[in-house]
DNA sequence: TTGTTTGTTCAGTATTGACCGAACAAACAG
DNA sequence: CTGTTTGTTCGGTCAATACTGAACAAACAA
């Protein structure tokens, strides 16, 4: 197989995992061609080249990604054209955002407590303890992306 | 707004979250009826009644859930109809299934390492820091698993 | 100004999948 | 065996949305 088609077969299946954590999957196939494209920073017609996808479905797509956080967009001294690549520390940022799914679970527990407030404990048992659950992961998992942080800067120190 | 409204709407907002999440939104009304519950195991025709959704779209929602490991099927003694309930733990379980995420995501950065193995480091630097980022996670949620479980039955000793 | 390059918006299409009702199957009661 | 209750499967409909091409806008060059 062609490298190319390599290439496009890794976007592909990042897409994949891009949806199933809900985001596009153009959104994802642009995000996985940034992850290995040499440069690291691409135009436009870069990607629809190399993805064979409209013009219009990058534009909407990197705009999402760049608002998400997860790509940015540089223009290059005396280049017309924009370049767009995956941002510094994405994994973090990524990570950051699934933390929301953590606080809008306790929030949803929280909601549900506050509608069952006169009912018997057990009945507001199975809410206390998903309350519970996230609350301790809305708690533990930015200490652990300190951690990485540390980690990480550690090991680039030799 | 009746009780009965309250519920609906309650089960309509973890529904909305179990979407973001990618499960399919009947799993979620069924998942956040069965979290309100009283008593926490409901008939299919329970929950029919409750939600107003169809016996058919239950049937299915019902048996992933049960494959997703989210609830139980349980008969009673001298009862024809089945039961459903949440399980015991679900959201051990439930973060346990996203784990797969994250260990999907640290395969992936080593299908796309292994894609450019005679490509210099710098272009594979992109893929290396996802990789080690997902495999620090794939470490430490696991231990904050447990952490949890030590904090939660450490509560419960009083 | 006029023409060219670059990127965005918009309307239409097509695909996906959730949902329902009805037909069907299975288990049980009489 | 016959009828009733309970649950599953299937076909069709509907809504949501991803994607495209084409028109449009904006920036720049000549």
């Amino acid at each position: 197989m062609s490298t190319a088609g390599e290439y496009r077969h890794f976007a592909e299946d990042v897409a994949l995992h891009f949806e199933q954590v809900g985001l596009s999957r153009t959104a994802g196939r642009i995000f996985g061609w940034l992850l290995i494209s040499d440069p690291p920073h691409q135009t436009m017609d870069d990607v629809v080249e190399g993805l064979k996808v409209s013009k219009s479905s990058v534009s909407v797509a990197t705009r999402f990604l760049i608002e998400s956080g997860l790509v940015q967009r540089l223009s290059l001294p005396g280049e017309r054209r924009d370049y767009y690549c995956v941002v510094e520390g994405v994994w973090q940022t990524f990570m950051r955002q699934q933390m929301n799914q953590v606080k809008a679970f306790r929030k949803l527990a929280e909601q549900g407590l506050k509608m069952l407030a006169d009912q018997p404990a057990e009945r507001r048992n199975r809410l206390r303890e998903m309350r519970d659950f996230y609350a301790f992961f809305e708690e533990e998992i930015p200490a652990l992306l300190d951690r990485w942080e540390m980690v990480k800067s550690e090991a680039e120190k030799d």
